[in-house]
RNA sequence: GCGGACGUAGCUCAGCUGGUAGAGCGCAACCUUGCCAAGGUUGAGGUCGCGAGUUCGAACCUCGUCGUCCGCUCCA
């Protein structure tokens, strides 16, 4: 449950970074030119850097590093029969009442009384329950009828458990094995909000880990202690990071156990994923709504069985907001303040910038040269404009790890300044050995 | 969706009881300087969220609308 922040400083923090966010390309609002559109954020020039890293450190430890684990990109348009067999059109659903008295809205579900307005006192003054589902709907085709009834996907799940035949069957996985997917997913949330917190649209990095049931509650512990290992490696401190187990009343449809890994936001402890077992309920829904057998022949003991499912499923954009939360940090450099993002250097949008000392040749053209030569690697700002001191605070802004600076006796000797972020020391280096000397720090 | 607050340059804001928009910072150019937001000169930018209405005249008043934030639902 969500608790209170712990002090009112938490509240100024998230505007500055809110504020920070918007003013150095992190995160626009969707249309703004048209006045906005509620809940979609556009990720800038140097929020998509963000967000990229976030996915790409995400697959390669859920992907790229294992041998258990394969990767799938499935489509967001889905038909309904994907789910009716989920449980997302039954459960995803809430019938809504309206007071004609208060004009207040409530979900009938959750009314002690049926017929009495928890606001107003009043009876029987509801209007008729109308269904309000999660999902999106749109056509696909020409003819906005029944026929062509679609649903923008709720959730990535789905796509790997409509494809586990395909997959058993093209490659050579058995359990224990993974398929892991990142993507949009799409929900249409009464209430969105805390920025890009909770959003209608939002991306989602999920994997299905397929294993015999007496195996589950095993890598049910496995998975939760390598996911909150993950967050901590990319550097999220210790104390705003907790592995939280649901409760019984908690669980989602799918669910026979949850546990969250949560961050302390400035608003309190809230989730960034989700560790469940979904046990052997997708895909026994599935086969039997499809009618095809999705099941595992353990040839060795001559048994058969669906596996059962254990699923890490994590916001991809609203980890990349709590890695910006976490990475924010404020000091006092000679009576100024200075801003610095202490990003991961696997994380941070730019991993170097070049700059040169002054325009005057030569110091413009090896500049330029170096930073053409380090984008063959790396993402890589080059700045010229104003003093090298604020050139070094806006790198600070956005959590570029290393400064290459080519000053006036690079000429002669042939080496350049590096200056890295948190420590704000410097080193000299011969340009020839900027790459190699960057190369593992930036691993 | 309901209640409360708000919406003026990229950012933070000022703008008296309606008279036709300003500051600081930031950004850009040049000069000076030459390693942590330095100094000088110059400059770019706003149909005051959007749309109606009242008025001779609206950033200021009225209505609507869009959006943001705080409270009720949510779970990646």
């Amino acid at each position: 449950m969500a608790s209170t922040p712990e002090s009112s400083n938490d509240t100024a923090r998230f505007d500055q970074i809110v504020n920070l966010a918007k003013r150095r390309g992190f995160v626009y609002p969707s249309a703004e030119i048209y006045g906005g559109f509620r809940s979609t954020w556009d990720y800038g020039p140097v929020g998509v850097l963000l967000l990229r890293n976030v996915k790409d450190a995400w697959w390669k430890a859920m992907v790229q590093q294992r041998e258990d684990v394969v990767g799938l990109d499935a489509s967001i348009l889905t038909p309904p029969a994907v789910w009716e067999a989920s449980g997302h059109l039954s459960n995803f659903t809430d019938p809504l009442v309206d007071c004609k008295e208060c004009g207040q809205r409530w979900r009938l579900d959750k009314l002690d009384d049926p017929d009495e307005c928890p606001n107003c006192k009043a009876r029987g003054s509801f209007t008729e329950a109308r269904n309000f589902n999660l999902m999106f709907s749109t056509h696909a085709g020409p003819v906005a009828d029944d026929a062509a009834l679609a649903y923008l996907r709720p959730e990535t799940a789905q796509g790997m458990f409509i494809n586990y035949k395909n997959i058993i069957n093209t490659t050579r996985v058995r359990p224990p094995f993974g398929v892991a997917q990142v993507g949009k997913s799409f929900r249409n949330e009464i209430t969105p909000g805390n920025f890009v917190f909770r959003t209608r649209e939002f991306e989602q990095m999920e994997m299905e880990y397929f294993v015999h049931p007496d195996d589950a509650p095993k890598y049910y512990e496995y998975w939760k202690a390598e996911r909150e290992r993950w967050y901590l490696e990319l550097g999220m401190p210790r104390d705003a990071l907790r592995l939280r187990e649901h409760e019984a009343d908690e669980l989602s449809h799918y669910s026979s156990a949850t546990a969250d890994v949560e961050y302390l936001f400035p608003w309190g402890w809230d989730e960034l994923e989700g560790i469940a077992n979904r046990g052997d309920f997708d895909l026994s829904a599935h086969a039997a709504r499809s009618g095809e057998k999705l099941d595992w022949f353990d040839q060795a003991d001559n048994t058969r069985y669906v596996p059962h499912v254990i699923e890490p499923a994590a916001g991809a954009t609203r980890t990349a907001f709590a890695f910006l939360l976490a990475a924010y940090d404020t000091e006092e450099v000679r009576g100024e303040e200075r801003v610095v993002l202490r990003l991961h250097p696997r994380l941070a949008p730019y991993k170097v910038a070049v700059l040169p000392l002054s325009k005057k040749s030569p110091l413009r053209e090896t500049a330029r040269t170096l930073a053409a030569e380090l984008r063959d690697e790396w993402s890589c700002e080059y700045d010229e404009t104003q003093a090298i001191g604020r050139r070094y605070r806006r790198q600070d802004e956005l959590g570029t790890p290393y400064c290459v600076t080519v000053d006036f006796d690079t000429a002669e000797d042939g080496a350049v300044t590096i200056r890295e972020r948190d420590s704000m020391e410097q080193v000299r280096i011969p340009l020839e050995g900027v790459a190699d000397w960057l190369r593992p720090r930036l691993k």
